[in-house]
DNA sequence: GTGAAAGCGCTAACAC
DNA sequence: GTGTTAGCGCTTTCAC
């Protein structure tokens, strides 16, 4: 291994001189030509830092930690983590990722784990968007919930905004003319059924459309419930159907198929999530609220990152006793139009 | 910060010894008492080791680097970090991942970070199995591909075992007692089109069934490929299909269904990959063959840190001239069977 | 058995 | 401007 000794020596320079010079230390001033020689010697001699030594000395890391309950599980996780990696690299961090799977002891072992690796601070992320429990360790170090909450509101969390997202997708059923709207809603309360829910009927009273209960259906959040309320949807005599998520919406699919209805002929389909593998490959293709699981990842570290640096700056109030609790940050889910839509009316300016 | 050297104080005992008792060091012989009192204070200044400075002194860092091209892209990749991470975790390492999307210049500055981090190795994953060439820094460390292979045997390989999967694929619908048989596979040539192929025909043969080009069929390996292929599909007289991935199976079942056809009464369907969110919820579900995601993912690490502890131990060979090149390692695809196919004959045994 | 002390490779005062 | 040097927190050899 060659240490920045040995580029000192066989630079000719001083072991401080080389430091200065491969990391471009603008704060000394060495003339250009000592630093160009350094680098070229510690090109030659194949130098490359030790971080290790590098962190021990500086007392920084630049390592971040990422908590994920299902990277493997999930097609969400990874675009998550992959919006906290391109925003951790931007700032010169590097993510250390591990996955729970959802067990408790691990996320424990996590979290310890990353301390030990003094780890600049942990961003905790579920894979469904509900409230958490986190490990008792995440307090001892700046820390952000991505994707899920604290009910106390105790860490800063960065979440979807399900109200929006729910409005935008009855406004894009809406603004095809659409008036008697079917909600096809998850069975188990959660910020995902119960926000869209509420965004469903902020778009209706928006519209100037009378909130239906009778139009509400719920059932499991996957292709078999889709699939097994296709008679209730029929019956409620909608002429457009929102369905809680992108599986759902294949279930409908398949039902209405086998009964020779057609999408969007016979019914206009709104999914949500936008699950790629499903909703740009139906058919035809469906028209769907994304999940911002990129910006999740990427206003996870952000905000991770600027508390850190206020941190730094607040000498004097002292953390523990900031009564003032953390409001998640809700961030807009994109709309994706696709085909499943039916246009009963002119398009007006909405 | 709690350091040793606080401990070692509070607890009344020099550092070396406090460093012995807090690692339980076997090695040295200190009383039981002490070993705990050190543990007790430790444990009640709230002491946590820090792994940079452990990791500097004892120059080995437990540290694995995992280069992927699409965490976030992918719904493969997940599962191969999964297996990588427990693999590694149950080593006492840790991963440390970095997906770089498939742009070469982020695979060379993630191999720089890595080195500069002191990892022990660098596992480099594909989220499609092919033929890669690395970055040229992957030999300055013991490293792996997964679920990727360089042509020249530089390093050693995980992969599927695509042939036995295409064969596993094929036996199913033999054993259902289907003779005609149609391959709907990818138009491009690839690892994994070229290995089911020469599945399908071994097992083909094997059954005594003669081979015809005419039942190969080629389309675009996605839904929208399968749903354009259906009539050449019908058009060949086959009882039964094998598609070369589950999207292209879920086109076929649109298509089909949109002819009234149903499956598996008019034909079975077969497909790969086993991509649960659609196999698992096709009506019917499909048959599938599934790709060893979570086991590329565990023998890739354990290869790494396998070939790791030989190099330790080889003192006289020197790896450079080692002129043999590596084979790689085909992980056995598990066979997955749902609705999907028709008994023709009553199973016999095979 | 236990402690003193010499590093691990690097950074950053502080001298000169 | 450049070099000297004292750490960063921990491990481990070598005395006692």
């Amino acid at each position: 291994m060659v240490t920045l000794q040995d580029v000192a020596r066989a630079a000719g320079v001083s072991i401080a001189t080389a430091s200065w010079a491969v990391n471009d230390n603008k704060n000394v001033r060495i003339p250009e030509s000592t630093r160009r020689k350094v680098r070229k010697v510690a090109q030659e001699l194949g130098y490359r830092q030790n971080a290790m030594a590098r962190s021990l000395a500086r007392g920084q890391s630049d390592l971040i930690g990422f908590i994920s309950d299902g990277v493997a599980t999930s097609p969400f996780a990874g675009q998550v983590i992959q919006g906290a990696q391109d925003e951790a690299w931007r700032n010169g961090k590097i993510l250390l990722v591990v996955d729970t799977n959802g067990d408790a002891g691990m996320e424990r072992r996590a979290c310890s784990f990353m301390l030990e690796r003094q780890v600049e601070g942990i961003a905790y992320s579920s894979w469904v968007h509900h409230a958490v429990r986190p490990p008792r360790d995440l307090d001892k170090v700046n820390s952000v919930l991505v994707n899920c909450f604290d009910s106390e509101g105790r860490f800063p969390a960065v979440v979807p905004d399900e109200v929006q997202g729910g409005r935008a997708a009855t406004d894009l059923l809406l603004q095809a003319g659409h008036r008697r709207i079917s909600f096809v809603n998850a069975v188990d309360p959660s910020p995902a059924s119960q926000g869209r829910l509420q965004g469903y009927r902020d778009a209706l009273a928006a519209a100037g459309v009378a909130y239906d209960p009778n139009l509400v259906i719920r059932c499991a959040a996957d292709q078999e419930g889709g699939y097994g309320v296709v008679e209730q949807v029929l019956a409620s005599g909608a002429t457009a159907v929102f369905c809680h998520n992108d599986r759902t919406a294949m279930g409908l699919f398949d039902a209405l198929r086998e009964r020779g209805l057609h999408v969007p002929e016979d019914l206009s389909v709104v999914g949500f999530d936008n699950q790629e593998i499903i909703s740009a490959h139906l058919h035809p293709a469906l028209s769907t609220v994304g999940l911002p699981q990129y910006d999740l990842g990427v206003l996870g570290i952000r905000t991770l990152l600027e508390r850190g640096a206020e941190e730094g700056a607040e000498d004097a109030e002292d953390g523990e006793g900031s009564a003032l609790a953390y409001k998640p940050i809700r961030v807009t889910c994109p709309t994706v139009v696709r085909r499943s839509i039916r246009n009963l009316a002119p398009v007006s300016e909405v």
